[in-house]
DNA sequence: TCTTTTAATTAAACAGTTTAAGGGCTGCGC
DNA sequence: GCGCAGCCCTTAAACTGTTTAATTAAAAGA
């Protein structure tokens, strides 16, 4: 139900300053997607030992190895200890390992191990089987689109989250 | 870094029986999206006393007041326990109240206090304005695309989830 | 009436996340 | 050289979100 709104649903507005805001659903759209997304997804990882949430580190690990732990929370977007919590658990399943770097001893750089190594055609064979899935019916260039303008989202609400942090300075 | 590849990244496979697979980064664009979004919304929301994911119920309920605990939990795609929960801590937090069905005493229905209602406007709000920084730059259409998109990839991911629960009966 | 089914809850467990605090190491100024 | 400031990672504590399995309660059906 509902398929047909094309701005109904805010006819509910008081009439008050309104501060005029044009509801595009952006948002809860973008949750559910996501969210039917990561359940699909660590479904298709499960078999691999993975949860939701590791594929990201393998996948940057996979791009580039010896990352530190700083920089993946922070290609990742988490903070520092869910970044240690989460590469803890990963080494304990075997897939990466922790190193002190040779050269400056605060680093800790982290790199695959033969598993993780495997692991990492999994984890592609089950994303893009998952995104296959997702954009069953959609042509190319629709695709194309969507993962620029996602990115774009990204981009623009990374900026803005940022913004928030610096500034504080009293 | 990284910028151009437009199907680079895929380089590496190693010539097995592949399957074929197009990758389009779709997966990972779609889930930092929805973290960011999810952060600033948490962000915008926080002052009205909520987390993100609980205006989704507050949402649902203002559209259709007196729903069931279970039909909250479909409609938001979470399992009966969680929303169990998440009602029960809104409960505490004075947005909703629970009573029980006059007719079929298993029932819970869930409606919205007075400061439940109240909160629908600031999450409107927090949403549309997180919807507008997302989408700065984005064109009318491209942002009636985008959620379009997503729709569509939530219904076909959801029909799988779905497929895959069904079928077991051995 | 008794059994089966359905709805919600509770319990136990775990992932992910955060902030705050601790500890080791670098590097720079003196 | 020494010492202190700062950086990076980790630990600790707390909370949300999530799941499965077990429990309770009520309706529906045989």
């Amino acid at each position: 139900m509902g398929k047909k709104h094309k701005d109904g649903k805010k006819s509910k507005s008081k009439k008050k300053d309104q501060t005029e805001y044009t509801l595009v659903d952006l948002s809860p759209a973008l949750t559910q997607a996501a969210r039917s997304m990561r359940t699909v997804l660590s479904r298709n990882l499960f078999e691999s030992g993975l949860y939701a949430g590791q594929d990201g580190v393998i996948l940057s690990l996979a791009e580039s190895d010896g990352m530190t732990a700083g920089g993946l929370a922070q290609k990742l977007g988490v903070k520092a200890p869910t970044m240690t919590r989460t590469i803890g658990r990963m080494e304990a399943q075997g897939f990466l390992e922790r190193k002190p770097d040779a050269e400056d001893a605060r680093l800790t750089k982290v790199y695959l191990t033969a598993l993780g190594r495997d692991s990492v055609r999994a984890i592609e064979m089950a994303a893009s089987a998952c995104d296959r899935l997702a954009t069953q019916e959609f042509s190319e260039k629709e695709i194309r689109n969507l993962v620029r303008l996602l990115k774009a989202i990204d981009a623009n609400l990374q900026a803005e989250a940022h913004a928030i942090e610096e500034p504080d300075e009293d």
